[in-house]
DNA sequence: AATAGCGATGCGTTTTTTGCACCACCTGTT
DNA sequence: AACAGGTGGTGCAAAAAACGCATCGCTATT
């Protein structure tokens, strides 16, 4: 889009923070690129960047504009995509924000299953916790974002939610596979691996912790999923995930690769929501908004009782 | 804005409906003008126009982008207005359509207040009747309306309204000049010039005529204010009008150069509305903002008791 | 059949944009 | 205090893009 160049330049510039950094990314020379600053500054009639020494930085004439211009930008896609479905071929780019537990099995099979019938869409898959996902849904950086607990943010506009019970993982030797379902109690003294504290499934289970003024062996703490459910192999620890986080066979009790899930009872930890949302008032390019039925559908398919749309 | 000129320009094909005359207008050869178009045309990767032997019609797809060139010129503006607001002059533009009604006194004064403070402030006042100035909005055409019932459209926003009743209005020797408060039944047989359907005026009239089941001797229909209050003058016949149309003295009862208005009682006619509004979910640019803020006070100053916010 | 109006295209000219070399300036290090 | 390495800004010539003229092919009207 040629006639995006110079907003787009800006936008650069504006991220960089610097426009000789900006030129090498854009594949342009430094100076080729200062006159276009100068060039939209003279036709503004202000400034939009201070010069510094060590670069240059958004004022706040800069700041509006900015905002303006990825506003245009994200109104831009979604038409293009709207344009693009007139013509039957469905294309665009979908960029989706989430927290770890939809990233292990519940994104990759959606994305399978919606790239299998339209292959000209691409996408974008940003891990962010709950607030950065909403503040990149609010800079436009984003279009949809999954959030496991909470909801911080008034413009984040929920679309469909689905009831999550916080499941502890575990070798299926370990002495707690035995039960149907676990209370807290029962994890007294046993060494369990926490997710930090941007988590949803944490913040759960400080729930709980606090009201009953208990303390878990917390032997390790990490945010990576991938890590906590390959050591629960290692030894004979406890590690905490949500449904949608685990194979369907484990999250209906099954083993999986000698790995086991329990419910903890939901007396003592709460049961937390996940939320499929977008900025609120925005309009969604059609691959974005088609996108996000199908995964409210394969929620439905896979939670049909805790489905809330 | 330079980079906003390939927009500009299909803009202004869409209006014209042919790229000859669009060229005339743009003050460019039809050439340039189209080999533009051809260029985003190929950029979107699909023509935005139909082309038929007597000039361009745009498509759907057409249709959607330039709706998306509209709205991006309106954000533009306002972003601008919003900046220029920081460097504490206010500059901008104010489109404001609007019904016969407020165009005799009420603008006049409202714009003349609002550039004795801000000079750099450009007006466009267009004439529209109520359905005419709802489209206005919605295609971004206008900032603000000022419509005299009723409303239409759910995309209106009303921001402030205030209740009027309907005057009639005629030469201080008119037999009816005697009476503070006119029936239906006073106007029985006597010659009147009535405003055209699209008047808010006239409908709340024909609600009370067909209740009534009356007709009136209706010697002239016209959509110029101008021209009844003037005629008004030269033949003893009734006009009507609503107080904001009138000199504040007429409104309170008082002659004013040969002519006197006369409330016609609500249980015969009921009063009508005035909304000031724009469009939903729009972001006013500061000057059209503030300028709607002042014509709420002004209302407030003349109808204190009326006005609702 | 002739005509008038439309959008599209080839080509030479004009305008705009770009890249190179270099300047002035600031900052942190030697 | 001198210096090196970074920043944005500018003069000038080359490259690229936009433009205007002449002209084509098409269609609807006369």
């Amino acid at each position: 889009m040629r006639f995006m160049t110079s907003l787009r330049f800006i936008d650069a510039v504006a991220r960089e923070k610097s426009i000789r950094k900006a030129a090498e990314k854009l594949a342009i020379t430094s100076t080729a690129l200062n006159r276009r600053i100068l060039q939209i500054e003279d036709e503004i009639g202000q400034p939009l960047f201070e010069r510094l020494a060590s670069g240059v930085r958004l004022n706040t004439a800069g700041e509006l504009f900015v905002q303006h211009i990825r506003a245009q930008q994200a109104d831009l896609a979604r038409v293009q995509s709207q344009i693009a479905d007139l013509s039957g071929i469905r294309r665009g780019h979908v960029r989706v924000a989430s927290g770890t537990e939809t990233l292990r099995h519940f994104l990759p099979d959606v994305i399978a299953r919606y790239r299998s019938e339209h292959k000209a869409v691409t996408f974008d898959i940003s891990r962010q916790h709950g607030e950065a996902a909403e503040a990149a849904l609010a800079s436009l950086e984003t279009d949809l974002a999954l959030i496991f607990e909470p909801i911080r943010r008034s413009d984040f506009q929920t679309i469909a939610t689905t009831r999550q019970a916080v499941y502890c993982c575990m070798a299926e030797t370990h002495e707690l596979a035995s039960l149907d379902s676990i209370r807290l109690h029962h994890l007294l003294d046993v060494p369990v691996i926490l997710p930090t504290m941007h988590s949803g499934i944490r913040q759960l289970l400080n729930v709980g912790l606090m009201r009953r003024n208990m303390q878990l062996a917390t032997m390790l703490e990490t945010d990576s999923q991938e890590f906590t459910q390959n050591y629960l192999r290692n030894e004979q620890v406890v590690g905490f995930q949500i449904p949608i986080g685990l194979p369907q066979d484990m999250a209906e009790g099954r083993p999986v690769n000698g790995l086991i899930a329990r419910p903890i009872d939901s007396v003592d930890v709460p049961q937390g929501t996940l939320h499929i949302g977008h900025l609120r008032g925005r309009v969604l390019p059609v691959a974005a908004a088609k996108f996000m039925d199908l995964m409210i559908t394969e929620l439905g398919d896979r939670f049909p009782k805790d489905l809330d749309q």
